[in-house]
This record gives structure tokens, sequence and C-alpha cells, in this order.
DNA sequence: GCTTGTTTGGAATATATATTCCACTGTAAA
DNA sequence: TTTACAGTGGAATATATATTCCAAACAAGC
């Protein structure tokens, strides 16, 4: 019997992948990467992209007890029709009844309403923050002699982000890891000229506030990236970026910040046109 | 001469509505409430859907300059390539001439691509996800009796969400940091019962295939998080969660990432209400 | 009501497409 | 080195699909 439903072929594709032979795995590989163009192109156009022969492509099929390319096709064409519509609730729903609990808090149903929110949450991103500030923000990081990330806790990934992304625009940048609780030596000789990039989120950690007035204190350049723009440390930074994140359930993302952080980092890409790192960032692991 | 995009189509097709036939009428009010099913569905299926001969789609098509059904179908399966998988280049294009700066890239045209971008990315993943599969992921870290979570390079950010979202709720976590180098005897401890959560992305860095061949060498489980579900180390993984982000302009965003991770640990927070993390996230800093 | 021109549906045809078959290649075992 | 066998690509075949053609139905004008 042949798989009766997308959820069910994806998952023998990735099962019974180490069976493949080595033709069988390209086919693989490229089914599972390109599923609307299987849904979307004939038989001989797919194996071409796929790099094999026609018949190739109908020997998997037939592995998969399909009658041909077409049989495994059909089921192709409707998951992208399901997909398109939002159908995808239904496969909540069904999950839902057969765990036999309904009202039940499935991993399915975070995940729909998180990507939700999310969603939702970019949308607010771009529509409320300021073209003008966002350019000035730009600016600095551009000018900055050396930039300095803090940003702690649960604003940490984004600290690491930053750190990465930068590193690999060859800009001279330090997260402040809190490494041996040396965050404050971390920061302790940062100058005029160089910047802060501050990252906090209510209720506003008071290292990343002792952050903040450090760098001040020291006549260096802040940007203050944060859910409130009259949060504490918002009058010491030279540009606030605001940013709403989604909540749900309690849990707040970090969704709108991280793309946040892209968009500076990348934004500054473009301004630098002998470091893009376009080749360099494909080979990143 | 044919219209050679689905825009051109849509135009003329609602321009010349009134000169057609009563049944062309019915073909044209078909196609343009179903180009989902001109694109995948058959000429003969489309026709009898649309109440009409197979030959007076013909004669449709023809009319619009077409040389028959197929031709037209292209047009109609291209769109939907367009829509679907993020030919953003081609928004994105679109996108620069609306707001009246084509040549010039803004750090907001890039925020609004970026945005759009991961947008699109978190539809896919509500798409693509399995449920059974990520239950089947909960219920892994949820009996393990320690976790410890591989990520490096790009894949940080992430590892640092989970570090920190795990801990919140009271769960045995280690981050495997690379603090001095000694990532490989952070875990060369693990062992049976025990989980190795890893991060990774093409082109998939050495010290993450290593990690995983440690844990699947001590007999732990390992939750393989991946761009490609038969990437390297795919094989020894208990279970592997697939998850497609975005891509502009050569970066590629970490987005559907960081919610697939959110949406695990708040699943494990559910399962889990003695230590539901509520209040607890609430005061993060 | 008849004629003319247009529209329509069905059968026949043409074409595109998938599938099968077979000979060849490469690989592992004897 | 030889043998056996799974895997592969190309040509031949079968099938599905689209297209054309024609006769019938219909509508409008005479």
């Amino acid at each position: 019997m042949p798989p009766s439903s997308f959820d069910q072929l994806q998952k023998r594709l990735s099962d019974e992948y180490p069976l493949l032979s080595r033709r069988l795995k390209e086919v693989c590989d490229y089914v599972t990467q390109h599923p609307q163009s299987v849904a979307l192109d004939t038989a001989a156009v797919v194996a071409d992209k796929a790099g094999v022969h026609a018949s190739t492509l109908v020997r998997f099929a037939n592995y998969f007890e399909f009658s041909g390319f077409s049989g495994m096709q059909k089921l192709y064409k409707q998951h992208l029709l399901d997909a398109l519509q939002g159908n995808y609730n239904d496969r909540i729903a069904t999950l839902s009844k057969s765990t036999g609990q309904e009202g039940d808090i499935t991993a399915m149903t975070l995940l729909a309403e998180f990507g939700s929110a999310n969603q939702e949450s970019l949308g607010t991103l771009k529509e409320q923050t300021d073209p003008t500030t966002l350019t000035q923000a730009v600016d600095l990081i551009e000018r900055a002699a050396a930039i300095h990330i803090g940003g702690v806790r649960r604003a940490f990934p984004v600290t690491m982000y930053f750190a990465y992304t930068l590193a690999h625009l060859r800009r001279n940048c330090h997260a402040i890891s809190g490494l041996g609780l040396m965050h404050e030596d971390q920061l302790a000789n940062i100058r005029a000229g160089e910047l802060l990039i501050a990252i906090t989120f209510a209720p506003y950690a008071d290292s990343t506030q002792a952050m903040i007035e450090t760098a001040h204190n020291n006549g260096a350049d802040i940007l203050l990236i944060s859910d409130d723009a009259n949060c504490p440390g918002a009058a010491r930074s030279t540009i606030v970026l605001p940013v709403a994140d989604a909540e749900v359930r309690g849990f707040r993302s970090l969704t709108s910040s991280m793309c946040l952080a892209q968009a500076l980092c990348i934004a500054l890409g473009y301004r630098q046109p002998e470091a893009r790192p376009l080749d360099d960032n494909r080979t990143q692991h």
C-alpha cells in the first residue's frame, strides 16, 4: 500500500533514505527540497532538474509502492492545494482527535500559534519602525571604531547573532558574554568613537543598565534595542530602536528582534561592498 | 502575442469579459476564482469543474492567443511557484519600484524584505512540519535525564535560546558553548537516557557532526534540527526536524529555527504544569 | 418560419507524457 | 580475473491528455 498522505510519505522518505541507491538518494534529496517542483513540473522536467533519468524517477515512485510517478505526484499536488488554502489547520484538528483529547494543547497547535503571532509581530515591525532612525542606527554602526554588544539572558541569542554577523562583515566587535562574570571588565575600556549595542527587555536587567551607564560615562555611543522606547537607559542612548515581540501564552518571542538585527547588519553589509559577505555567509556552519 | 505574465492575463480577463460568449464567461469566472485549480488540474478536470466541455477550455485559451490550454496553464503554474516558494527577488523588485527607490538599497527596504521573507518562511514552517514528528520530539525532550545542546556559529543563537528556556523549565541542560575549545570534553560524558539537541545548517560544521557521532556512540538520543532532512548525521539521529529558513540577498535568517525551538520548549512547559514558567519567564531580562 | 452565422459538445486525432523493457556499466564476491 | 547482480540510461511502447474537426443546436435577422 502506497502512502496515502503527504505526511506519511515524508516520514518514509526520511526513514528509508539510507536504504536507497545513489541515484534514488539524489531523487530523494531533490523531492524533499523541491516539493513544489514535483507538484507542478512534468516527470521529464523533474528528472532533469534532479539530475537523473526519467525512468529513475519512476523507479523511485515504485519503491514507495506508487503505480508510477503520476501516482506520487497526486500527493504533492494535493499537499500544495492544502497548504495554499490554509488547510493545515485540519491537520491540527485531526491530531487532537487522534490523541483523544480535543481541547488539548499539542505541540503542533503551539507551533501554529507561535508562527502566526510571530508573523504578525513582523508585520508591526515593518510598519512601526521609523526609516530615519533605522538609517541613523546603521550610520552609527558604520562609524564605530569598535562595537560592543551587550544583551543578557533572554536577549543573549540576539547578542550572539550580532557578534556572528558583524564579525563576518569584518567589523571589530566584542560580545559581552559574561564569561567568568567579567562582563563589567569586558566593557570597562570602551571609549569615545566606539559603540555599545545594548539589547534589553522588561524588566531590564541591572547588568545591562550598568553597561549603558559605563558606555555613557566613557563618551561612547549607544544603540539601544528594547521593547519600550522609554525604558530606563533610553535617555542615555544615542539611538533607541523599539521592537514589539509577540507574546503567546505568557511566552515572549525573539523573532522581531532577530529580524531587526538582521536588517541592520545586512544594511551595513551593503554599505561596505568590499566586505559583502555573500559567499562568506553561504559557507557558514 | 499571448500575455507573457500572469498580471497581464488577469488584466485582459477583466477587460474583455463582456466580449465573451456565455460558456466562455463561465470559464472566465472559474479560472479567476480558482487559479490554483488551473495550475494543478488537467484540462479535462478543469473543464468538468467549470461545468464546460474540454474543447471550450481550449477555445478560451485560444481567444487569448495561447496555442492551447497547456500554454495558458504554464502561466498559472509559474505564478503559483512565485507566490509559494518565495521568489523573493521578483517581489523585491516590485517592492523597490513601488517605493520609488529602485537602485537604492536602504535599511528600511531591507527590513521590509526580511520581514516579508521571514513571514513567509514561518508560513511554510507551519505547513511543512509534521505534527507526529513534532510530538515525538517533545516526548524525547521530556524523557531525557539531561539535555545537551550543540549548535555552533550561525546556529549558536538557537543553542543559547534553548539553554535559556530549558533552564527556566527546570530541566537539566548544558549548552555546548565551545568555551576554551572544550566542546568535545563538554559532551564526552553524555550517556544513554540523555539527549543531544543538535542544530546544524549547510555546510554542516564538522564539530556538530562530531557531537552527533559521540552522542550516538554513547547510546544517547539525538534530536536534529537542520535545513535538510537528509543531511549528514540524520541517519544517526533519533528524530530529525527539518526547517526551511528564508534567504534574501544571500543572507539566511534564523526566524523559523527560533520559532520551532520556542514551540518545542513551550509544549514541554505545558506537559509539566508544576514547572509552568509563565511568571518565571515574565521576570526575564 | 427560414436562413445565416455563431456557439457548443462529442468523437477522432495528434501530441505529449509516463512507463516498460533491455542492454550496458559498475561493483562486490568468489 | 571471472562471475553475478544490482543499478542505470536510452529506446520503444503504452497511456493519458490535449487539440482539432465536424455535426448539431441555438440565436438573430430577414
